[in-house]
DNA sequence: TTGATAGGCAAGTGACTACTTGCCTATGGT
DNA sequence: ACCATAGGCAAGTAGTCACTTGCCTATCAA
């Protein structure tokens, strides 16, 4: 459903998420666990992280390959299409501010 | 901010009342109201979607011009562009992009 | 085997949020 | 003046959500 894909972003520690699998993909729990608490200062769980990447996945944000006791998690942008194509974005004449 | 935006998408009455205003943008809010439960069968109070087009405006979605006792609301899908900036979508399936 | 690492499951809690209810202001028509 | 229309403000409520806590399973190395 479309309503999966829009909860998952509503959450500015999972749009960080994504960032982070932007920036590297193929990382695991405990690897996005420590870049969420070095880079970005987020003090937050592992469990969090985990319920986080569950969210995602289910929005087809990211996907996920078992190797052994290690589970790599991918980013697929692919379901962010349908918003572009829901609401029409026009041309960028002037470009908008930046993102935080 | 970035967070808005988001929070702004995630509920889907939102959603419903963005899709209506890319089909006829410049309704008032009782134009919305009664579209919402004509079309989409969606029992809501007035006030309900008062407060949400108070969220689409504060994300940048809408805008709004007052004209005597009417008020225009406009969609404005300008700020959807930031996300698409964010996190790069990749082409639909295999269409390259060849300036033909 | 033991121990350490990587991850999962489930219940509980606090905060947030969508919605309602009730009352208020402003504009336009008669 | 009157009254209906168009919209706004604020408090209360029920449901959802992010996060924690605690315990469990699976894989690998010694």
């Amino acid at each position: 459903m479309a309503d999966d894909l829009f909860k998952a972003l509503a959450d500015p520690t999972r749009r960080t998420i994504l960032d982070e699998l932007t920036e590297k993909s193929g990382q695991t729990l405990f690897e996005i666990c420590s870049r969420l608490s070095m880079k970005h200062r987020l003090g937050i769980s592992r469990q969090a992280v985990s319920q986080h990447l569950a969210v995602l996945e289910g929005a087809g944000l990211v996907e996920t390959r078992r190797e052994g006791r290690y589970k790599f998690h991918d980013l697929n942008t692919a379901p962010l299409r349908r918003i572009a194509e829901r609401w029409p974005v026009p041309d960028p004449s002037g470009t908008e501010e930046s993102t935080s």
